[in-house]
RNA sequence: CGGGGUGUAGCGCAGUUGGUAGCGCACGUGGUUUGGGACCAUGGGGCCGGGAGUUCGAGUCUCUUCACCCCGACCA
């Protein structure tokens, strides 16, 4: 490709309102092009690297057995009735009626498609497990669209379906994707990529995971032992609580004032928030009900164990309810049909807490759950915090660190093949539901999350793997007659030598070609100049170390070299 | 959906008490340059996001609307 034909403009400043250096150079170095909110246009460099990360992907899926088709981004309203999700889903699935006002929805997930592509053409457990793949877009209407390509509304995902006969072979296959994942970012130029326990959402299913990129501009948190391998969303993440009160003292009444919070009581008692048990209200809009959770002052309620808990959306309220003293809420047994009380583990076993009396303005001092009130049962609904011990090991500590998410995989069970009633005959003749996972990774997204890794002040750093082109071809001073010759010599021989060369014919200064080179971020560049050539020979330059090379201008030497560092830094 | 911000040339921005729009980069042309974003000359490019209003006169003031960005809510 020659340069001075390639569309798409490479710019010295950074445009306004960007937060993320993929975003940054992507956009300063002509690779996307942003056409409104949360959708985007590829330029042709970036179409490459798109194009390249697929092929790694495809190839990684198939050798896992997988075969690639093509589910539709249009499906009727019908499809999705079936599974039930046209109306669990929310505003973010783009629904449009066609022009004879039938329901039409575009594709954000397959899981639909999928099972009737499968359903009636697999009949028999002979033909399981099998796995079916495809690479296209999705749309989801996001909320809010930010970074980049990090999340937008419309992009490209690989998205697979796997369909067993037992639970056992779902798991079996479920690890080796996971182990498939790794291979696929790393093949990428990833490095810094974890698997985290996580919440299933509206995929449904028990198990889940999420591949994560750990890095500051990341969107999820992530809970990371320093000590063993345990990591997870702290949507879901599970810590050992200290317990800090062990002796019992009398209980008593104390007069407040007007001291609510947890900071307000602290600051009047002088004690420290973990003395403490709040209590915060949500409430269930489906069945009309309120939500007193109890918790240790120092923690936080992780609401999406609550919405797992509850099975139901929770929404957090100051409550306004005749049966609650709100602001002085203390433990106690409800009567009221529409009030649920949840008592969070970390107050198990504390023994002296300031907790609110149920009268205004009155808490109680040295409050004991093993005493004063005895909850029917403890639930896990508090959020991990940094520093607090790994529930795994027992021993580290945790740390709270920023991710992406460039992927996930599901046990997904029969839920799909259940509700949209697919079923095969069994060895003994018996009709079954196949059991499924699903398995996504993000194409787009990936592409960001590696130059978010991959980067310097000069701009991008592309792995080898999915550079857009391998070469810049660099000559200076292309009104020389012998850099001319030889640049277009080298151009031709290069792609013969099976690299993909990004030749910039721009009769231009050196300043600028360079800061190009780098900015886009090829791996190696070659320059050809006047100075080099009157010794015969060309310089080839390492983008990711900046080591020169000097090579005798003879088409083995030049082959050999560039095996070599090629090797260096694949 | 809540909070904040920004809309002026392809990009980044300036524009005073209201007087009919400018700078840098990029682009065209001619020339001089040429190993880290050169210089001189010259030229093209604007419904000042849209609509309504106030005014003799609006990029500037008022109202309204739209778009985009950031933080949150939400999210496979």
């Amino acid at each position: 490709m020659k340069l001075s034909k390639l569309v798409g403009e490479r710019t010295k400043e950074t445009p306004a309102g960007v937060i993320s250096k993929s975003h940054e150079y992507l956009l300063r170095a002509g690779y996307i092009k942003q056409v409104c909110n949360g959708v985007f246009s590829l330029f042709n460099p970036a179409y490459r690297v798109q194009a390249k990360i697929v092929n790694i992907i495809r190839e990684e899926m198939d050798k896992i057995g997988g075969q690639e088709v093509l589910l539709p981004v249009l499906m009727p309203r019908e499809l999705w009735d079936e599974s039930g999700r046209y109306s669990s889903i929310g505003s973010e699935m783009f629904r449009l009626k066609d022009r004879s006002s039938h329901d039409m929805v575009l594709g954000m997930t397959h899981e639909e498609a999928a099972l009737h592509l499968v359903k009636n053409t697999v009949k028999s457990y002979d033909q399981l497990p099998f796995m079916v793949y495809q690479i296209q877009t999705k749309l989801r209407d996001e909320p809010r669209a930010r970074a980049g390509l990090i999340r937008v509304r419309e992009f490209t995902m690989k998205d697979a379906y796997s369909f067993h006969t037992t639970k056992e072979d779902l798991e079996e296959y479920y690890n080796i994707v996971k182990d498939a994942y790794f291979k696929i970012y790393k093949r990428m130029g990833m490095k810094n990529v974890v698997s985290v326990k996580s919440d299933s959402g509206m995929m449904g299913g028990k198990i889940a995971d999420e591949f994560m990129l750990i890095t500051d501009i990341g969107e999820d948190s992530l809970a990371v032992c320093d000590s063993c391998d345990y990591s997870a969303n702290v949507e879901v993440g599970e810590s050992i609580l200290d317990n800090y009160s062990s002796e019992e003292k009398t209980s008593e009444l104390i007069n407040t004032g007007d001291c609510k919070t947890i900071e307000e009581i602290c600051k009047l008692l002088d004690i420290e928030p973990y003395q403490t048990c709040k209590a915060v209200c949500y409430y269930l809009a489906k069945s009309k009900k309120y939500v007193i959770v109890y918790i240790r002052g120092d923690l936080e309620v992780n609401e999406i164990k609550l919405k797992n808990l509850l099975k139901e959306e929770v929404v957090p309220i100051s409550v306004d309810h005749p049966k609650i003293v709100a602001g002085y809420i203390g433990p106690k047994d409800y009567k009221e049909d529409d009030i649920i009380t949840i008592y969070d583990i970390s107050l198990k076993d504390e023994k002296c807490l300031v907790v609110g009396a149920n009268a205004k303005p009155y808490h109680i001092k040295n409050f004991s759950f093993n005493r004063d009130f005895i909850p029917e049962k403890f639930e896990n609904i508090s959020k991990v915090k940094e520093g607090q011990c790994c529930a795994k090991c027992g021993r580290g500590k945790l740390k709270i660190v920023r991710g992406i998410e460039i992927g996930n995989i599901f046990q997904l069970g029969t839920k799909y093949t259940e509700s949209m009633k697919m079923t095969i005959h069994d060895e003994n003749g018996k009709e079954i539901y196949p059991i499924m996972g699903c398995y996504g990774i993000g194409v787009g997204r990936c592409l960001a999350s590696i130059v978010e890794e991959n980067c310097d002040e000069k701009g991008i750093i592309w792995p080898y793997n999915v550079a857009p082109w391998q070469i810049y071809l660099c000559p200076l001073r292309l009104d020389d007659e012998l850099v001319l010759k030889t640049s277009e010599n080298l151009y031709n021989k290069l792609q013969n030598f099976g690299y993909e060369v990004i030749y910039d014919d721009r009769n231009i200064s050196a300043g600028n070609k360079f800061a190009d080179s780098e900015l886009m971020g090829i791996p190696i560049r070659i320059v050809v100049s006047p100075r080099s050539l009157e010794n015969n020979s060309i310089e080839i330059v390492v983008r990711k170390t900046g080591e020169k090379f000097m090579c005798e201008l003879n088409d083995e030497k030049i082959n050999s070299l560039l095996k070599e560092i090629v090797n260096k830094i694949k």
